[in-house]
DNA sequence: TGTACATCAGTGAACGCGCGTTCACTGATGTAC
DNA sequence: TGTACATCAGTGAACGCGCGTTCACTGATGTAC
């Protein structure tokens, strides 16, 4: 009998690649134990033995599927981005009609923050502190946003007139401002103040919404 | 001869409380060396030998100073919320009229940057990664700042029939669109994206002045 | 003024600990015939 | 199908190192008389 289920279990590893799928699986509970670790403490002052220990393995294992901590950490950030973008793409085919774009998005921000709090908390932490080539990648990455957004604002009625720059201007703003809202989130310790951010962050984005009625572009005066 | 110096250096010693003030510069080479470091790895990956090494004194010579670490760290912010105090007072000083406010501001915000970059980098990069004690204290005095342009806003004469919470959200814009200027200055490697990044910020602040007249505080529909 | 004692910022040795990394290894998975 | 060998993810011992913290100390500064 233990020969046939040996057997059977070969067929199935020819089958599926056992080896391979595991090695993701451990590769896969490596990055879930550092997004853990990293919300509680930064990613600059967390050790690979950390990381291995929360993973359950040991520390020379870690070498099998990442070449350093730095190696790791820009995996973390291709997947918090990967997150991110998944929320772009839902947010932008939800926008059929114009009217009430303002609160859905806020709304929608809201609800991927809950949800995919460790990556955001990433995002944000790691954006301006500790190591320089994760800071670089993540500029990058919302550079590549700010861009996206100013080509969907170019398809809006009022704004299809408007200099390639100055949409520019105004993707900042709001990316900004996004970006803001999503770091009061993660700082919000109960709903009451998360429900007052994202208030805030309604009201602040039709302050800029209004702002394109008053807006020519590249004014000649200071107001 | 040797006596007599001794007997003059004493009576400078009462005069000025050479011992105090010997420790006071030593506290200060601290606060430096960690300033310093901070900028290169984060405060959360700095170690007590690291700082007391480039301070120039012995690792244990530290507890004469501070408890620990997260003590030094409070300093750090306390010192750096104080220059940029010391910014805003002059900022406001300056705004005798209306006219041109937003460029000189956006000017000033630069140059304090430049002079007193290591202050800013390390409030930006503590702000959101860490050592929680410091992450509350930073909120704490970036949420005083808005309270307080809330204040000067309502004495702008477009604004001071607006009800307080309004001027609140306003206030928040601004301050965010200029910490996210200051994030910027910090990253700009050249004289020439600095440059940039003022003009965007220009024209950011003057697309959400010019908001200010569509905006109806508590606009009934989203746009 | 001179003397005798107190204070205390900074020293230097020592400690136990967690770190990153090396190395030879084990045994399940994969491959060739 | 069964066998013999190769691959390689994960193991466990060992290393040298920098860490935070303790302790007894030194000697200049400060104080009392």
């Amino acid at each position: 009998v233990g020969a046939r289920e040996t057997r059977v279990r070969q067929a199935q590893a020819r089958q599926a690649g056992v080896r391979q799928e595991r090695k993701e699986k451990t590769r896969q509970a490596l990055l879930d134990a550092a997004l853990k670790l990293v919300e509680q403490q930064g990613f600059g002052s967390l050790s690979l033995r950390q990381v291995t220990r929360e993973a359950g393995i040991v520390p020379t294992a870690f070498y099998r599927h990442f070449r350093d901590m730095d190696e790791l950490g820009l995996a973390l950030v291709a997947d918090s981005f990967a997150t991110l973008r998944r929320m772009i793409r839902a947010a932008r085919s939800d926008v059929r009609d114009y009217r009430g774009v303002i609160d859905r998005s806020v709304e929608m921000l809201a609800q991927y923050v809950r949800e995919q709090r460790p990556h955001f908390q990433f995002i944000v932490s790691e954006r301006h502190s500790g190591v320089p080539v994760m800071r670089q990648a993540i500029r990058w990455e919302l550079r590549l946003f700010v861009g996206e957004l100013a080509l969907d604002l170019s398809r809006f009625p009022v704004l299809d007139k408007w200099p390639a720059d100055d949409l520019q201007v105004l993707a900042e703003l709001i990316v900004n401002a996004m970006v803001t809202t999503a770091e009061g989130m993660l700082d919000a310790t109960d709903d009451r103040s998360a429900d007052e951010i994202m208030r805030t962050a309604k009201r602040q984005l039709r302050l800029i919404v209004f702002g394109i009625n008053g807006w020519r572009p590249r004014p000649p005066l200071s107001p």
